[in-house]
DNA sequence: TGTACATCAGTGAACGCGCGTTCACTGATGTAC
DNA sequence: TGTACATCAGTGAACGCGCGTTCACTGATGTAC
């Protein structure tokens, strides 16, 4: 990305034009690198080209450019979500390519994915609320919600008993852990061992399976 | 805790006498409340009841105290797994408890935690090496190393042809997952969902179940 | 038992820094006539 | 087509703040004699 001007005798404009885009893509770069953390105002402006203070013509603040960012994050990784439900192929194969998008995701975009779960927001989920109340929470709807409303959406077309929202969460839990790990360099890596992808695929075959087995057997799991 | 003096004026002692700890365990409760990011070295200091500077006859700096407090939580969180898995039981029941050890130590450690996952100044694991070297690593073990040693030593009792790398990579990432997103919020609570300890239990059944399966039917699953 | 003294843990003042945010301002843009 | 003007995006200087860290110092402790 390079800044609007490449020095400060070099007036293109006055007017930025593009300012708030601008300064979004800088932070996301920079968090991409550093983490929310070491993510600055002052820098994004100064990357871009601006003085610190044109930042408040489009933000009120630090945390609103944040959940801003967190906003377009849970957007994107949404609507990339409900590509994968609908494509082609068995509920199982598009389950598995859901795990897999969300995983992709999260190693692309770290920015978004950092923006999404560490920022202040987004409601908990359906915290302390009952199924019907849950399900019913669309106007502004948390990673939670979206992942298994979706999944349930998956499984509805069947896959022999199994409770989905168990398996549903099982299988976020998974994926968001396979994500964080590998972001922090923690997996393993090398001849031997299987990479993340590989991880998330057996995992989710073997959590369907394994609780299906479990449902014929002792006749329902994660049905209390 | 409470501070060392209650006041300017109360001096008991001109030495403090147990600081570095008091930092420790000051710095402990910032971090389980805050975050990383949101500890202070004024602010320890300041609830010690002592001044900012004297914490430099303890700590090379704020980098090295967070690097000891990374360092007491992993030695604790080993210890822990070390004492699950030798307790009594089927290897099974041994390899479940670990995993519900581990949901525990984060939830009850929060700050430990965070010090393993977001400091650094671990190795980062097995990354680019062979299997041999990534066992022979042994004078300061990643959490990976740990906990993978530990699953195999459990695994090498007989899970019937599992391949145990593959499954403790995913039992990790799915506890470290279930760990993230609960203290985080965002694992949904209330009548009709499971806790993250039943989602463990229920996960370590189907991937070990699923992953024999899928051995029995296609030859070795994570042995590329 | 008492005194001299070395040790070193903690003091208090100061530092430079970069941060987020505010304010009165300036100048480019595009619309009305 | 040309001019007056309202709009408002960006400037630049300034702010107060809390941070991590340094420094010469002070005074409590405990050991040697």
């Amino acid at each position: 990305m390079r800044p609007w001007r490449d020095g400060p005798d070099d007036r293109r404009s006055y007017h930025h034009g593009n300012l708030k885009e601008a300064l979004l893509e800088a932070a996301r770069r920079f968090i991409a690198e550093r983490g929310i953390g070491g993510f600055t105002l002052v820098e994004a402006a100064r990357l871009v080209g601006v003085t610190p203070a044109a930042l408040y013509r489009h933000f009120r603040g630090r945390e609103a450019l944040l959940e801003e960012l967190a906003g377009r994050g849970f957007a994107e990784l949404a609507a990339r979500l409900a590509r994968a439900l609908t494509s082609r192929g068995t509920p199982l194969e598009r389950f598995t390519r859901m795990g897999e998008t969300y995983l992709a995701f999260a190693e692309e975009e770290p920015a978004y994915y950092a923006a999404i779960f560490e920022t202040r927001g987004f409601p908990t989920g359906g915290a302390d609320l009952d199924t019907a109340a849950s399900d019913a929470v669309a106007s502004r709807p948390s990673p939670f919600d979206l992942l298994v409303e979706a999944l349930q959406a998956t499984f509805s077309d069947g896959f022999g008993g199994v409770a989905p929202r168990f398996i549903a969460l099982e299988v976020w839990a998974l994926a968001h852990g396979l994500a964080t790990l590998s972001a922090a360099g923690h997996l393993p890596r090398g001849p031997g061992f299987p990479d993340k992808y590989e991880l998330l695929r057996g995992g989710v075959l073997a959590l369907v399976h394994g609780a299906s087995r479990q449902t014929e057997r002792e006749g329902g799991l994660g049905r209390p």
